[in-house]
DNA sequence: AGAATACGTCAGCATTGTTGACATTCCAAG
DNA sequence: CTTGGAATGTCAACAATGCTGACGTATTCT
């Protein structure tokens, strides 16, 4: 059943992906450790984080949208979504389109939280590209986006390909 | 407008690195995902998947060693290291070298477990080297260690030079 | 002998995820 | 116009996993 001769690796393979996971676990503390650690002065958390990251992406998303965007459920976005609107870093405005719909947007203070966040994230991701190079990059965003589960990955590419629509 | 005159793009950086940070956002939840699954229906959660996969990874290791690898405090560890040597999933041998410390290795049931999980996340990351090609899994190890902290680094490589030292 | 290390544990708390249930508002179809 | 369903908000309860702080015990080092 194993026995691959001379040719092709099987089990080498193995190795390759043990140290594909464990450089994903790594690398992943990595990804959230400097926001974390603006975040922690404040009185918010990664969820914040990511529920301003998203508004930010997609100005005018509404709730269900952020929702599958984030992939929770809605009692625990809105426990987050609630805080950012009292405290006056995201607007709420109901849809002119469908008025049951809530259309999501950063206010100036929601955008400079999202900025100071995303300026530390972006400052490890530009030194790691640095460090690796553009080809590495380019297989870097290839396995990432193979490693996603499909409906996440139409997400990703709505995001990528779409910029701000 | 998209269209930065003719030579080096300054802004255009900032959409790679945009992308990379989502890519690994939704990434991340595809890694998961699959051992979450099998951890739902048992009794555990991702921190016993972690802990049983670097006990597994590092026979014998300490208390301590693990501690530092996954960058906890002893007292969630403990919470967690606690259920799965009840439960017969790890066991606990007072150090020869130093009988303060405790050796952690993984019984057949650990053994069994860790690889129902690991099973599952590696067909998962199998396919994305698949998809992606060799070149890109390259690309993919090499930012991924560029982005991690030092001192997870140096646990990674330790890792990935001594595979089981 | 005394300091330091390794480990375990109790207690309490925060964040963030989950279910389940229910109310409101609104669009759309009959 | 009524009615069903969609989008949202909210209350309550609970679970997993982090954290800090404080002790206690065993062991080793100085």
């Amino acid at each position: 059943m194993d026995k691959p001769a001379a040719s092709a690796p099987p089990f080498l393979a193995d190795d390759q992906l043990q140290q594909g996971i464990e450089a994903m676990f790594f690398a992943y503390r990595g990804f959230t450790a400097d926001p974390d650690k603006i975040l922690a002065q404040k009185e918010y958390g990664r969820a914040h984080h990511r529920a301003l990251h998203f508004i930010h992406r997609s100005p005018g998303t509404t709730v269900n949208n952020l929702l599958m965007t984030l992939g929770v459920t809605k009692q625990s976005l809105n426990r987050v979504l609630r805080t950012l609107i009292e405290d006056g870093l995201v607007h709420n405005a109901v849809g002119t389109r469908d008025r049951r719909e809530r259309l999501l947007t950063l206010t100036e203070a929601g955008v400079a939280l999202d900025k100071a966040l995303s300026d530390a994230q972006r400052a490890r991701m530009r030194a790691a590209y640095a460090a690796a190079g553009s080809d590495a990059v380019d297989g870097f965003r290839k396995v990432l986006e193979a490693m996603m589960d499909p409906d996440m990955r139409k997400q990703y590419k709505r995001l990528s390909e779409g910029g701000t629509p």
